[in-house]
RNA sequence: UCCGGCGUAGCUCAAUUGGCAGAGCGGGUGGCUGUUAACCACUAGGUUGUAGGUUCGAGUCCUACCGCCGGAGCCA
């Protein structure tokens, strides 16, 4: 009986007879050879067919075999300097599982549109494979780093009964006869959690309905939110450099061969350590008016203005004290200069721009309601949230890191949709 | 919603001033004992996004529409 193994376990088995499994990737020829590069999802293996080692049946099926086609090759594993695995398989039998007719993804390149087409199909290429598996680390990495910290994981709904800031972009489904919408964040159940709990996060998946058509944005993405008892701004800030810092560590040092694989420069990212540069809005403003470019003092900022802070330094920056106006209802005013908001937003190097949003929340109940009032805000909707003041109300402090941005930021890619498997845009729900 | 760009073979693209619609890949057939997006020869494959217009003649110019891409706003 052969042993059956993954091909990334071959090197375990060098001179020994093994069966694999998996799909043809690609085929070449020459003679009386037949090179056969099988995939079988943990990597690939080039297998030798040489016509007189084999049955003329076998050697047909090797000749004929088609890309992505599913097959069971029995062969043994020998050490070769050519191969990028380090090894090869020399053919002694094989057999197709099923034909694949016509495979649509070839050798050549591809336009994103068709690739999106066929995402369903795309996933089996090697660079999917390397930014998924980065994916795959960013979330195991986050995951750990709270843990660690005994966060406790807090699931929130998805159907919420409200709009957090209003519903122009949510998501609106029929709950049972009544409007119900996607959650645009986890954040204010987060904080009821945090005041049973302490510290918690939640990961889950978040829409926002907004017509956005570019390179940053998907109408269903992953969102990480922590949200601590106890912490204020400072505190909150130095928790984010530390997770981010966290991610990428370990990113490098367990993902570094699909890195390569995306030719990713990691120069930048090998700088990622804290302390994080810190801005207060003002020194921002300062910057982006020596800039040149157009800004005016009290606005929010847009992607370019990010954009052009965030390639002034070579690790995240954070930008704090955003004017009160352009930010959400929920956030904490500072008392020394009431005008600001105790809110900080990241903004990741490499021109990659916003990647966390977070803030000190109001915690003072006539305040918030006053806040919710002005912003005309359902009263009723938000009791829940105000009791949160009514009953031990504590400073709190939270942020939330867009898991697509943070992959497309490591990865060094130029647009969010790859890093999902199956993205979500505004003009595309298929497959 | 606004601004800009692009729609030609299954895919990626070319077609000079408006003048015979082409190449590579993929498919098919044949060849080669070490290929690395293998190579070589042969072969099939087209309502040039749709509708209208200008012209002796439109892939090319004009109008409208459709689709996609990028950017703005909004945000992670």
């Amino acid at each position: 009986m052969v042993d059956k193994v993954y091909i990334s376990e071959t090197g375990d088995y060098e001179g020994r007879e093994v069966l694999l499994e998996g799909w043809l990737y690609n085929k070449r020829s020459s003679g009386k050879l037949r090179f056969l590069l099988v995939r079988d999802g943990t990597d690939i293996i080039q297998c030798v067919v040489f016509k007189g080692d084999v049955t003329e049946q076998t050697f047909e099926i090797a000749d004929k075999i088609q890309q992505e086609a599913s097959c069971r090759i029995i062969g043994t594993v020998k050490k070769d300097d050519r191969s990028p695995l380090g090894y090869e398989l020399q053919v002694k039998e094989m057999e197709i599982i099923a034909s694949s007719e016509d495979y649509p993804i070839t050798k050549k390149e591809h336009g994103v549109d068709f690739l999106m087409d066929h995402r369903h199909l795309w996933l089996r290429s090697t660079r999917q494979h390397a930014i998924l598996r980065i994916r795959h680390e960013i979330i195991r990495a986050a995951r750990e780093f709270f843990d660690r910290r005994d966060f406790v994981l807090i699931d929130t709904p998805i159907f919420t009964p409200n709009a957090a800031e209003g519903t122009t972009n949510l998501f609106e489904t029929d709950y049972f006869g009544s409007p119900a919408y996607l959650t645009q964040s986890g954040q204010l159940y987060g904080e009821a959690a945090a005041m049973a709990f302490g510290k918690i996060y939640c990961f889950g998946p978040t829409f926002r309905a907004e017509k956005s058509k570019t390179r940053r944005h998907l109408t269903e993405f992953w969102m990480i939110e922590p949200e601590v008892a106890f912490n204020d701004l400072n505190d909150n800030m130095v928790l984010a450099e530390e997770f981010v810092t966290h991610i990428v560590k370990s990113v490098l040092k367990n993902r570094k061969r699909e890195l390569d694989k995306l030719e990713r420069d990691t120069t930048l990212l090998e700088k990622v350590e804290p302390p994080f540069p810190r801005l207060h809005y003002k020194k921002a403003a300062e910057i982006l008016k020596n800039c040149e470019e157009d800004f005016t003092f009290g606005d929010d900022f847009g992607a370019p203005h990010e954009t052009l802070i965030g390639e002034k330094y070579e690790k995240p920056v954070m930008i704090h004290h955003y004017p009160a106006g352009v930010k959400a209802f929920y956030m904490k005013r500072d008392p020394e200069e009431p005008e600001f908001a105790l809110a900080v937003d990241m903004i990741a190097p490499e021109g990659y721009g916003e990647i966390i949003g977070g803030s000190q929340r109001e915690d003072d109940h006539d305040v918030l309601l006053g806040r919710i009032r002005e912003h005309n805000l359902p009263e009723e909707a938000f009791q829940w949230y105000l009791d949160l003041r009514k009953y031990g109300s504590v400073p709190h402090s939270g942020f939330g890191l867009g898991i697509e941005r943070t992959v497309s930021w490591i990865c060094g890619l130029k647009h969010v949709r790859e890093t999902i498997p199956f993205p979500r845009l505004m003009q595309r729900i298929y497959p």
